[in-house]
RNA sequence: GCAUCCGUAGCUCAACUGGAUAGAGCGUUGGUCUUCGGAACCAAAGGUUAAAGGUUCAAAUCCUUUCGGGUGCACCA
């Protein structure tokens, strides 16, 4: 597709240069909210009239003053007209030839040249003694949806799942195991989904055990130490639960098209030695230090510039989960030693999934490690111990590592159920108000099967609507979900669009002028467009502005936005005109074969599949 | 208490990082359909962007103060 954008540039500092300005003051070329301002606009002419002030009486005047520089130069197939507008905006109307190309060239589009870094992305993270809740989900759509489109625009992306099997939390599983207050009855250990279920109830149970009773702490503390240590029944049981949990919420997002490249175990980062290599790093920084009095007598810290000290070895000698994050970036930076790895054969994806051994994996040389870039999709909770390891990397000499750390900082999901008291409440497993990826699925799929009766792309439509009411918001946002509104899914939601996708495939598997039509013999010229259609053409060219802006920000939600623009534009244009039998049949087919490219596009990109019929 | 984020229509959220008349969905009210998928389309009502001051060509956005909320300040993760 040719670049509208940096012709404009080009047009502007060369209008520049004409006129002598030279600033580097920064001045902006976006696209207007409405669109009788133009397809692009520009601000330079506010931004620099300070340096203008010679020749020019206004930013308007000085803005008319680039125009008729720009229009000297102007001899562009892409550019109808330039126009002083409001306060001294410049815009950019572009031309019908521009949108038509456009049209054809969506259609190719597989992917962008912005970027070429590799780059090592983590999400989901889920301790194993819960089951996952919209707000885990909430992460896993947003760190999947992430990934697609930083490949998409040209990175190399590995997904990694970190799991959590030597924490507090399984010491406290596995007591309760042992305990079996809540019983564990005949489930096996490879009934995963049941594991599960039990884990849930069992370590909140254990946890209120645990604060009133000195003797289980004790014993709990006794099994932790266990388990760090390995090699003893107790670190033996932690990787039996621990494994099962992991595969029943593996299954659970696998289900959903959510898949990892890798699972990264913290007790791997213990066996291969990675925690003692940065412990040894760390003590040769005058930053890291053994407080020797006080309440945290006997712990290992980090300095914070602008926080509190954070402790990263406890006085036991036990690194805090800090610590061994620590050491997980040292070695997705690839500063330190590498795992060896084993295939993780669950069936739990399509994709292969490997998983860190290292006992008996095998090496695989820089293939998940060394990454220029890392992005974490983190709740916003964890601010402290996240900025704690970069402050760990900043201490250790690696501050260009520090700046390529992105920690994608999400907000909570709330719950409001206006079906009951309206009040809005925080997810709490130990209140009971708790939705669980698990039963909201069921909870839609019932609630469309009485509205649509059954059909076979009914799953795609309840994972679509889950996973777009969980991508539209500014991630960085706390969202309410309000249940009964989601399970009324109308305008700005996943089946609206995924509905209009499967109206336009009907209506071009009905047309019978479906004819790919080579760029220069469609490209009529005197072809009067209808407004409806001009909008839809021109929202279409705005998918590598959209594509682009989100990977740049690393926020799925304008995709979701630009999913919905695209849709209604669609259904306005789909009802103002008849489209097959019509005189325009051939181009307004076209237009409709274009739209369904766009919109699939970004379905891919949130992780939404695209059905072509939901009857 | 300290730190930090937030406060936008009845509700849930946008607003291209300082730009043009602050926009959507839901809900409400009223319309559209011999047109191809009504899970649709069109329209109306709904706002002093929590409040007050400041910065400049321009403020929901930046600064100050006040009010109201969330979160963090564990040898948890």
């Amino acid at each position: 597709m040719n670049n509208v954008f940096s012709e404009i540039e080009q047009l502007i500092s060369k209008a520049l240069v004409d006129l002598n300005i030279d600033s580097t003051d920064k001045y902006i070329i976006e696209r207007p909210a409405d669109s009788s301002n133009g397809d692009f606009a520009s601000n330079v002419a506010m931004k620099l009239f300070p340096h203008a002030k010679a020749f020019a009486k206004s930013p308007k005047d000085f803005a008319e003053k680039i125009v008729d520089s720009i229009s000297k130069n102007l001899n562009s197939k892409n550019i109808d007209k330039v126009q002083v507008a409001g306060p001294g905006f410049i815009n950019f109307y572009l031309s019908k030839t521009y949108f038509i190309e456009n049209m054809y060239a969506v259609r190719s589009l597989n992917g962008l040249n912005l970027g070429k870094k590799k780059i090592s992305l983590e999400h989901t993270q889920i301790n194993p003694n819960k089951e996952p809740h919209i707000g885990h989900l909430r992460n896993a759509c947003i760190g999947d949806s992430l990934a697609k489109i930083l490949r998409f625009v040209g990175n190399d992306v590995t997904v990694q799942y970190y799991q959590n099997d030597v924490g507090q939390q399984i010491a406290s599983i596995v007591l309760a195991y042992k305990k079996q207050y809540v019983a564990f009855g005949k489930i096996s250990l490879e009934d995963c989904e049941e594991v599960l279920t039990w884990a849930s109830k069992a370590y909140v149970d254990i946890e209120k055990r645990i604060e009133s009773d000195l003797d289980l702490k004790s014993e709990k503390d006794q099994i932790q130490q266990n388990i760090v240590r390995q090699n003893s029944e107790d670190s033996r049981l932690a990787i039996s639960i621990t494994d099962a949990i992991l595969k029943a919420t593996l299954m659970l997002f696998g289900g959903m098209s959510i898949e990892y490249d890798l699972v990264v175990k913290e007790s791997d980062i213990l066996k291969n030695q990675l925690w003692q290599i940065t412990f040894d790093l760390l003590k040769q920084k005058p930053e890291f230090y053994m407080s020797d009095d006080g309440e945290r007598s006997g712990c290992w810290l980090v300095k914070m510039s602008k926080d509190e000290d954070k402790v990263i070895v406890r006085s036991n000698g036990i690194p805090t989960y800090t610590g061994n994050d620590i050491a997980y970036h040292l070695w997705k930076f690839g500063v330190i030693k590498d795992f060896r790895y084993e295939v993780l054969d669950w069936g739990t994806q399509g994709k292969q999934l490997f998983t860190t051994n290292t006992n008996s994996g095998e090496l695989y040389p820089n293939r998940f490690n060394k990454a220029d870039s890392i992005v974490n999709i983190i709740d916003t909770t964890q601010t402290y111990p996240q900025e704690s390891v970069k402050e760990a990397l900043k201490v250790l000499g690696y501050s260009k590592f520090a700046v390529n750390y992105h920690h994608v900082n999400y907000g909570f999901v709330f719950l409001k159920d206006s079906l009951g008291d309206n009040a809005v409440v925080k997810m709490s497993g130990r209140k009971g108000t708790v939705v669980t990826v698990s039963s909201f699925i069921k909870m839609l799929k019932v609630s469309m099967q009485n509205q649509f009766g059954d059909f076979s792309a009914i799953d795609e439509v309840v994972f679509g609507a889950i996973k777009f009411e969980l991508l539209k918001y500014d991630t960085y946002q706390d969202i309410t979900f309000d249940i009964s509104s989601a399970l009324d899914q109308k305008g700005f939601s996943g089946p609206y669009i995924q509905y209009t996708y499967a109206r336009a495939q009907s209506l071009i598997e009905k047309s019978v002028k479906v004819r790919q039509a080579s760029v220069t013999n469609s490209l009529d010229e005197a072809l009067a467009l209808t407004p409806e259609e001009f909008d839809l053409l021109k929202l279409i060219a705005k998918l590598e502005d959209v594509v682009s802006r989100s990977a740049f920000e690393l926020a799925p939600h304008y995709i979701c936005k630009y999913l919905f623009e695209l849709s209604k534009s669609f259904n306005t244009f789909y009802n103002s005109s008849k489209i097959i039998g019509s005189d325009n049949e051939e181009f307004r087919i076209g237009l409709t074969v274009s739209t369904t490219s766009a919109l699939k596009t970004c379905l891919d990109l949130v992780g939404i599949g695209a059905p072509h019929s939901l009857k």
